[in-house]
DNA sequence: CGTATATTGAGACTTAGTCTCAACTCTGGT
DNA sequence: ACCAGAGTTGAGACTAAGTCTCAATATACG
């Protein structure tokens, strides 16, 4: 997964440096979501000397390419969750972090009715959708 | 409006105090969403001597009994808007910031689904709608 | 009217994120 | 293989957002 994070930023025409492989691997080997401090914890941890300035550099230039997207959880903080750059949406594992990926099954159609009620012209839409995943549902939660 | 939220507040139980009041005096003349930055702003230019950590304390409660919501700007930011108590979602003009709500006209049947395939136990979801309200679709974007 | 208690403001503190800049390192051309 | 120049980097200052503590104060209720 780390190389196709890669492979999509030489896509995207950025250079493939140092710090960066090393932080592709680590949100690789990260299942669900992160957050800015979490991959910057884990750089420090392993010593690689990595700034605070290039984790968000980076994070940026993922978002930009849809290869990470950017999710605000329901305790306000922001998190980040790597995934297929195509539109869809999150369902967030509020027990483990663990995320699935939906598709606009009817979304549009939802946004398309907001629109005509409210007379907005719809730009884009943000959804995001928290509960409890299928191995969490029978054990205690963790908070 | 001022007046419903310090019903609202008086009913949840808590004082009804001078910093109190006047906060909500200043949600009621802002209209559209605001950041907890602005409401300090307003309170500073007044000079009601009022201190960020009260402005803070008002808006959690204010969350709390679900008389304003919270909702997470594209670029980032934190906004709260005030509202009914119901359950619904929200419409933001990026342009003026105006505000529209919109009830759940379908979304229940988009989370079921969602439910249905991924096997989460939904809990709660998000849903914010960005675009232009009908009196800036024909003027130039604020940016 | 008095008292117990919730609330307050100030400011220190924490966390998140941005910015600047000199030093460094990719990359493409040769 | 080498070089030059442009993109990228880390350090750390800086800003913004939000939390916490605590002594002083204001409120509500009897």
């Amino acid at each position: 997964m780390a190389q196709e994070l890669l492979e999509a930023l030489d896509q995207a025409g950025v250079r493939l440096t140092g710090p960066r492989r090393e932080l592709a691997a680590l949100i690789a080997r990260r299942n669900g979501h992160f957050t800015a401090a979490d991959l910057l914890a884990d750089a420090e941890q392993r010593n690689l000397g990595i700034g605070r300035a290039t984790v968000f550099r980076l994070l940026e230039l993922l978002a930009d390419q849809n290869l990470v997207e950017r999710v605000d959880l329901p305790d306000g903080r922001h998190a980040y969750v790597p995934c297929e750059p195509s539109h869809h949406h999150h369902l967030v594992c509020v027990s483990c972090g663990a995320i699935s990926e939906v598709d606009d099954c009817g979304i549009d159609a939802v946004t398309a009715e907001a629109a005509r009620r409210s007379g907005f012209e719809i730009q884009s839409h943000r959804l995001e959708l928290f509960g409890r995943c299928p191995r969490c549902t029978n054990v205690e939660p963790r908070q």
